[in-house]
DNA sequence: ATTATACCAGAACTTGTGTTCTATGTCAAG
DNA sequence: CTTGACATAGAACACAAGTTCTGGTATAAT
């Protein structure tokens, strides 16, 4: 119970009182939200605030008209002086053949700017662009931007970048650890996942943002 | 009438509503403040708030409860323009069984905020959100966002939005057009293409950007 | 089949909250 | 002294908005 997927619903739901703080200067109303993300009743979208507030995504004020308050992504709210900008540094590439760059290793020589609304979190991340369509498994294509937080443990469902000895590869994988094996589950949910024992996997970072442009 | 010199009461009016955003996160209603500077009427808060108002010191939403917009100390702000930001709107979703919607359609409830940087084009585009695993073979899941440019015809080799008319759905393939047929190439490598006659395609529009957001 | 659970819709209900009306008091200008 | 703008209090009111109840659908487990 401690730690559950949020629907597409909840997290449509999370966006939009995000955007909708932001760009009204208070916060929606049951109402509001339920036009906003198709809910005709408004039963619902307090069935789905609960959750969230469950989940420590909201905090609501009871009997409080428009009493939320968002705890993920500004409890400081209304800075907007900080611009939400955030230049990520690009390290390099990323391919299936080699081990994946680590912050430390290389001066930034390239950013990519995103914008924090996008990026719940902003400590000790960096970009790097995928060579080669070996993480095709993972929905990740040559010429995409992955955007990585260092890190070498991961928790269960988190998609991360391992380094798999006995095959000398990087992948990227969603990670379940089960006992002393771990499964590594592909994005793309036709493909199956593989096993590997925990000493065989190496989880070099997580992945919190794919980016992928295109035309021209 | 320019400047107005606030009272006393109203600089705590003022005062108190930023304390109190800042600390709940939402906005009081006229009640709490009257409680909260000593103001048994709630006319009184009434008639202060609209001076405030006035002056420009705070912004008010008819009829709205709470709805207060403190506009204090960076009133238009700058424009997001000049900072290399764009607010693309989010209309919708996106699924293999549906057109997807047009930009004049809905008006805009959500948008997500994008530097410039990433986007080379700015006019007419506007954000969907996926829904289903229906288009992992344009390596796109669900829950990703796709940023679309509308147009109803292609280039070779643009990510597009086609809808399919005999088979009633929308995917997303690389367009080459062959004479009077089309392929539909799969950004997958590894998968084949579709081959349709040009009268069955309906270009709906162009892929410029695909955002995925991992991690809680 | 039966139960349980997660999810949803609609409507009724209750409370929250902004608006407005009347009244009172002050004070400076005519 | 009267007038009128400013400032206030209190109460009645209407609508906004949260809560709750009843019922429905799926799905999985028993």
């Amino acid at each position: 119970m401690a730690k559950v997927e949020l629907s597409q619903r909840q997290k449509r739901i999370l966006r939009f009182v995000e955007d909708f703080s932001r760009k009204k200067g208070y916060l929606p109303s049951i109402r509001e939200i339920g036009a906003a993300v198709g809910i005709s009743s408004t039963s619902v979208v307090d069935y789905n605030l609960r959750i969230l507030e469950r989940e420590r995504h909201i905090q609501r004020d009871p009997k409080v008209s428009r009493g939320i308050k968002l705890l993920g992504s500004h409890p400081r709210g209304r800075s907007r002086l900080d611009l939400g900008l955030v230049a990520v540094p690009l390290l390099g590439r990323i391919a299936a053949g080699q081990p994946i760059p680590v912050p430390e290793d290389s001066p930034a020589e390239e950013t990519i700017e995103l914008t924090r609304n996008l990026l719940k979190d902003v400590d000790g991340i960096y970009a790097l662009e995928v060579k080669g369509n070996s993480m095709v498994d993972a929905l990740v294509n040559d010429g995409d931007i992955v955007v990585m937080k260092h890190q070498d443990t991961a928790e269960n469902g988190e998609m991360v970048a391992v380094w798999l000895k006995d095959r000398q590869e990087t992948t990227l994988k969603k990670i379940y650890h089960e006992g002393r094996r771990v499964r590594l589950q592909p994005a793309n949910p036709l493909l199956k996942p593989i096993f590997a024992p925990a000493e065989n996997v190496e989880v070099q970072g997580k992945v919190i943002m794919v980016v992928r442009r295109l035309g021209k």
